[in-house]
DNA sequence: TAGATTTACGTCCTACGTAAGAATC
DNA sequence: GATTCTTACGTAGGACGTAAATCTA
């Protein structure tokens, strides 16, 4: 169980802004920080690591051969973390995965359709199915999870499951309902 | 290209801790700083990313489901980067890799032993090949990119890229050619 | 001199430990 | 009251930007 490098993010995405501009003074300008400060932050890393990272030439900096290596390392790092990153927070708001949606017909126009279309708009990496079918054809699929869930005119029956579609519950509805979300699959 | 995630290295590894402890308190005794240096990095990392990483009970501290997702990537980066960082020192350090070395039959024993020996020793990742040979058959050998280097009497020829084999010279045999140095496969 | 990196220095922000506070059984 | 997590506070060290210094064609 290795400590700490010393080094953080941030420094993983200097030295490859320096390694693609092959310059210090370019890569700071590019990130928006001081030049001495990225010299710092270079320096820091190579002297945490004890390699020499680059070699600095009258035109720029040029990747040593462990510069090279080490690049490769920090951008696979940084890739990994990204689409890491991203995926997570994607799930955690809902907005990734299946949504199998049953709509009864008379549903299929007006404030409804409007607000699938939102829906889908703000969450497109949603694989959102919508079927549409009679109100005891929907409530069968969704018993049988063939359906993530359904919108039904109100009938006896589901007390705890189902929400009222008031303009409040339909936003809670496409926040609240998600493929990720337990008991929805 | 996501700028920076407002947290480092470290912060992963005390997720990863305060995870495995299933506790606060036991992990900062595990990583060996105050409980309350932990709870900030943890809250920190947690605003940070918009997401409840853990669950605080009376008993200690329990993942949430985004916590188990975020652990599950924190342990791969941060095992990525730890063989990736290994990997690089020992290459760095020339300690990796492979080094067909033929040697002299003359050679074959005292000094140059001795120091092929330790050379081993000191580098156990190098997967170091020994042929012997007449001085003729290693030379064409080593032309020929069937061996990396050669340890044979002097002669004619070969004047930049030859070492004589004084003590010091013989230092800079086990330190400077190496299977991952130019030049030399 | 032009174009590049490095260093000096003052400031600010961050992270730390100590220690006290709150919540829960 | 014991155990656990959280918060306040003062300090020390790190990171930053400005600006001057250095180096080389």
């Amino acid at each position: 169980m290795p400590h700490d490098y010393g080094f953080n993010i941030r420094d993983l995405r200097r030295v490859i802004a320096v390694a693609e501009h092959r310059s210090l003074r370019r890569a700071a300008l590019a990130l928006e920080v001081d030049q001495g400060t990225l010299t710092r932050s270079i320096q820091a890393l190579e002297h945490a690591l004890r390699i020499p990272l680059f070699e600095r030439m009258r035109t720029g900096a040029r990747l040593t051969a462990a510069g090279v290596a080490f690049t490769k390392i920090a951008a696979s790092v940084l890739e990994g973390m990204d689409e890491a990153m991203l995926h997570l927070r994607l799930r955690h708001n809902g907005v990734v995965g299946r949504l199998r949606l049953g709509v009864q017909v008379s549903f299929a126009t007006g404030v409804v359709a409007d607000l699938l279309e939102r829906y889908q708009s703000v969450c497109p990496d949603v694989d959102f199915q919508i079927i549409d079918g009679t109100r005891e054809r929907l409530l069968r699929d969704v018993l049988a999870s063939r359906l993530d869930a359904v919108i039904v005119i109100a009938g006896e029956g589901w007390p705890g499951r189902a929400i009222p579609l008031g303009r409040k519950e339909c936003w809670q509805l496409s926040r609240g309902i998600t493929p990720s979300r337990r008991g929805w699959r």
